[in-house]
DNA sequence: GCGCTAAACGGACTGACGTCCAGTTGATGT
DNA sequence: ACATCAACTGGACGTCAGTCCGTTTAGCGC
């Protein structure tokens, strides 16, 4: 009587997945993703979402869990290129440059992501924190911590330097108060340049 | 045909309220702070708010605009007694300590506010940024900064620095990573210790 | 006291999220 | 091929946030 199937993690299914339900997550993920570009996430209802896939709600809910794990599910691709970029991408995004430079390359790359995509990141809102793609975002800046800043509690330390990246934030400094993206990313930039900096010899680590 | 009075800024009323409805404000705050204390914020509906109070729904959205609007209002008595204690507290929180003192005294007490506050702050959600309320802790904020880093951006770091105390993320990190209050403000101190300590002589100036 | 009017009141109404369950269908073993 | 059954499907339904508008009332000038 549990859970049948615990449709947790969402986008890329479980080994066996049937045919019709892959069919129909595909269908929702585009129908989702054109009318969240054309009409913006927040005036898309769950219900047209699901008309304009051509499945019912049920289906919709089955497969996402809320409106919440369906941002999510849309934003996956997008998330899956920049972890790519982080895992395997050229330096200093990638592997190979000093901590320091990784971890500027990767502040400038989020800003650019909650830019592009800050609206979907929104919809997702605080369960964002509890996915295990903020899990890999996490790690990264932890591992980088670790490296460049070895006194540093470096597993909350890389909460804390997500933080300023939160989608809330950032769209309240650029579209509220009008800030210009370059010097958000530069304000971010000195954060983490000074609590790196404050370590001798941070630099020069390969 | 406009609004005819827009109700926006909530608690402490204009100049001239209507006896009934200031009446009818106190008795839903009341309330609401009540139900929200037994039950908790996001068990609560606004009906029974509403009823609870002894007003109708209309009553309550006029005076409060929505649940994160109610949400402010019920926050508001916290957020002047911490304010206070900014402008006329005792040192190192209130005036008259060194302003690196100051910014860590308050990232203290905005810990302690999230750890009491959370779920109220949560149901405030994004709006927040708008509310005169964060408006004022960031002017607190930019002001001692521009004190103690007055080569920094101090308008925007400022944001950054309350960034890591959103509610969102210090309940993530609290309650479902466990790690301990202690930590979660040391850490916050550490970020703030070394934006500030990048500046040479910052700490004696009173 | 007595109308007058702007403001406040309250509950019916709308639309959206998320649940539930009875019916359907794709995969698997024989 | 076919039976079997777990998994999937879809739309009716319940709940709740937020709106609308006809009714009521507090404050005010006379």
């Amino acid at each position: 009587m549990g859970t049948r199937f615990t449709p947790i993690n969402p986008s890329a299914a479980a080994a066996t997945e049937r045919a019709d339900a892959a069919r129909n997550r595909r269908k929702v993920l585009d129908a989702a993703a054109r009318l969240f570009a054309e009409r913006g996430v927040t005036d898309v209802s769950m219900d047209e979402i699901a008309e304009a896939a051509g499945v019912g709600k049920g289906t919709l809910y089955r497969r996402f869990g809320d409106r919440s794990g369906l941002a999510m599910a849309v934003l996956d691709s997008h998330d899956r290129l920049l972890q790519h970029e982080l895992l395997r991408g050229d330096p200093p995004l990638g592997p190979g440059a000093p901590p320091r430079e990784r971890l500027l390359a990767f502040t400038d790359a989020m800003v650019d992501h909650v830019e592009r995509l800050g609206e979907l990141l929104q919809a997702v809102g605080s369960s964002r924190y509890r996915s295990s793609v903020y899990a890999a975002y996490h790690l990264h800046v932890a591992v980088l911590l670790r490296q460049a800043c070895p006194k540093c509690d470096a597993p909350v330390l890389a909460d804390l330097i997500l933080a300023p990246l939160a989608p809330d934030l950032y769209r309240h400094l650029a579209d509220t108060r009008g800030i210009p993206k370059i010097q958000i990313a530069a304000a971010v930039r000195d954060v983490v340049d000074r609590i790196v900096a404050a370590e001798p010899g941070a630099a020069t680590r390969i």
